[in-house]
DNA sequence: AATGAATGAGACTTCATTCAT
DNA sequence: CATGAATGAAGTCTCATTCAT
């Protein structure tokens, strides 16, 4: 009624009225970098069904529209992300192995990286254990990720051989390691997510394990 | 099988509604339990957000509308089946408990039990990982099931508290075994949904690791 | 948080928060008669990209949701309107072409039977003139609908074999022939479209035509 | 023409941004006329609603914004190809008229000029008859396009005029021979549209129609 | 007890248009 | 003159839910 001017100074809301255009002083590149850290967020805490495309714009400070500057779809954006932390990840796995030559040591230096990694970003464990979620649960998504699901058992097939070669692990028992190895990196993502006080004890609770110095004998039977 | 007369009566047009209202000879009992089965299963496959309503119905024979006989809502079907899930596993665990005195024989019977009721039907254990992370999805879900999921906890806890009775685990190191046993646990859930062929291998790793039988030194030092 | 009572119940405008759920006393077959004949006039009017959804709908008093009770999707619903309206035609223009042994009296038969149809429902050769354009338009629309262009155009062919039989075309001027037919239909089509007083007379003057009463000689040659 | 030297000066890496704002060396004119040539293409094949901005844009080596700078909205960018076309059919028409005192003269040498425009180039007959699909499927192309629609058919009556004044045509079938004109050329250009390979057999079966040399009387009746 | 018509909210996506640079 | 970031409206479609029958 008023003449409708000062367009809401005074509160935490953004101006819904806008003008439309180019906002003034825009940076693409700080644009970009906002979306793909918050999807990365979001998706992680949300999954790929749950959070929608006006979560990450809004998120990013644009409009949903606005996303298609970006990516070409939702699904391409889940799977930029993806592709972004695969990366991350491969990387410090690879230091992480470089750094010794038995199976323990390995196998300790992965869960470091791993630790280290959710420290700094806690979003990436989190969508790390989101996206196996996810490729079970939309088959677009699990279509577009296939390959590289292949890519992150490679690790842990490849850290169990050199235990073989060192004598730690008897060839017979390979399957066996190859499967402990991954269900307690997949049990260590989960755990980040829902529990990220436990993360650190879990990670030293199978370190001491696999040396030996978790567990005695008890000092009475049943 | 009977004499099923009279379909069609007095056109030739196929009968294109059928007589609306209740249908004869249907059993409510077996309506709910089919329900209760398909929603089981569907959720566990992808999850609450991508488990429709129509999904439900047409597995369990029925249309969306007549759900609601048996449940007030989606969410109350998701609580529902979750709630005999919970009773199902409690009581198992609750048995394997019992059948040893040592954390290592508590713990080794759980992860039995646990491959058992996998074995018995894979939408338990699917569903249960479902359950964690739909938990994070879906502030509703969560809502509803917070109170269960420390239930769950608590089974962890006990156990450890007999390692440390024994003497099997070092009372400072109690939080880390807690740790330990819950991302093995979790992780196995994963396990049994991505890869069911290793969960036995994942399982026979983890009770010869705590046996000591898994790794030997190496070798070789670098 | 106070008891929200009093749905608005004083204005004449439909009540825009209906209470949800079926609105009591409708008949599906109405409802569907409805959809298919808005549809064909919207789509015959506007064509298969101008017309929305929501157009359809609100058209038919329902909302645009209740749609996709009736078809999979606005493309269905236009091949289905399609394909009736073909059926119609079709039937129409085989009882036009038996009444006549002559190319002059099937054609004329035809150019009737066109008109009638016009007269009857002026959405129904509207929408065969739409038809054609938004096949060149939408490739969706082409695709779904190829089939069916085919057997349009062997009418053609058809009634000018006639002609050529009975000695009134030529054989070499068959291709003529079939063009020319074609060129007429498709242009009254558009007469109806567009300047609907004109068909009738556009019809006569092909008729007189092909009977040579409508063109003579000049009075004086330039 | 010009030398285009220096594309990339100073660095090995592929220019992501070339320098913003006017490119050196681009010709206002050319950008001009290239718009508007793929303008009437685009138009012609997919219509006013089917053709957007950036299609145009991009077929014309621009982006979006920039088409701003030639025309105020897609409409008026529509209008102008519409006068443009417009201009060059009146003109054309105009000289073919000139050619002959009579009815069927005119006509043909009308029917001969529409030949040769369409051969020159497929589009300007393909957008005749775009735009009369567009007028009727947006208003706000009617609204534009309105008085242009006149003046095609004063076209059609001048025509017949002449036939009445020379004796061709008996008086009271003037508004037959009217709609006999206008019906053929909009076949016309619906015929270059769907089946450009009849454009000519179309026009060759009309004209010795016009003259009586297309159709005998039948050989036998029934 | 069950059907199936209908709603309304909300999802993803497209697009004409604006404007700082 | 041109780019490209951004908007906001609109479009197609899905879905949990309601309710007359």
């Amino acid at each position: 009624m008023a003449e409708q001017a000062a367009q809401r100074t005074d509160d935490g809301a953004r101006a819904p009225n806008r003008r439309r255009g180019r906002p003034p002083a825009t940076d693409s590149a700080d644009t970009r970098r906002k979306i793909f850290d918050v999807a990365r967020c979001l998706f992680a805490e949300r999954g790929y069904g749950a959070v929608t495309n006006k979560d990450v714009a809004s998120a990013a400070g644009i409009t949903p529209g606005a996303l298609y500057h970006y990516v070409e779809s939702k699904l391409d954006l889940y799977v930029q992300v993806d592709v972004d932390m695969q990366r991350t990840i491969y990387f410090r796995f690879q230091d992480a192995l470089a750094s010794s030559g038995t199976f323990i040591g390995k196998f300790s230096a992965m869960l470091e990286a791993a630790y280290e990694l959710a420290e700094e970003d806690p979003a990436v464990a989190s969508f790390v254990g989101a996206v196996r979620t996810d490729m079970r649960r939309h088959p677009e998504v699990a279509e577009r990720l296939a390959r590289y699901a292949q890519e992150r058992d490679q690790f842990f097939v490849d850290i169990v051989d050199i235990g073989v070669a060192t004598g730690e692990i008897a060839p017979q028992d390979k399957p066996l390691a190859i499967a402990f190895v991954r269900t307690v990196l997949i049990g260590l993502t989960e755990t980040v997510s829902t529990t990220p006080g436990q993360h650190r004890d879990a990670i030293d609770a199978v370190i001491k394990l696999l040396r030996g110095t978790l567990l005695r004998a008890p000092s009475a039977v049943d």
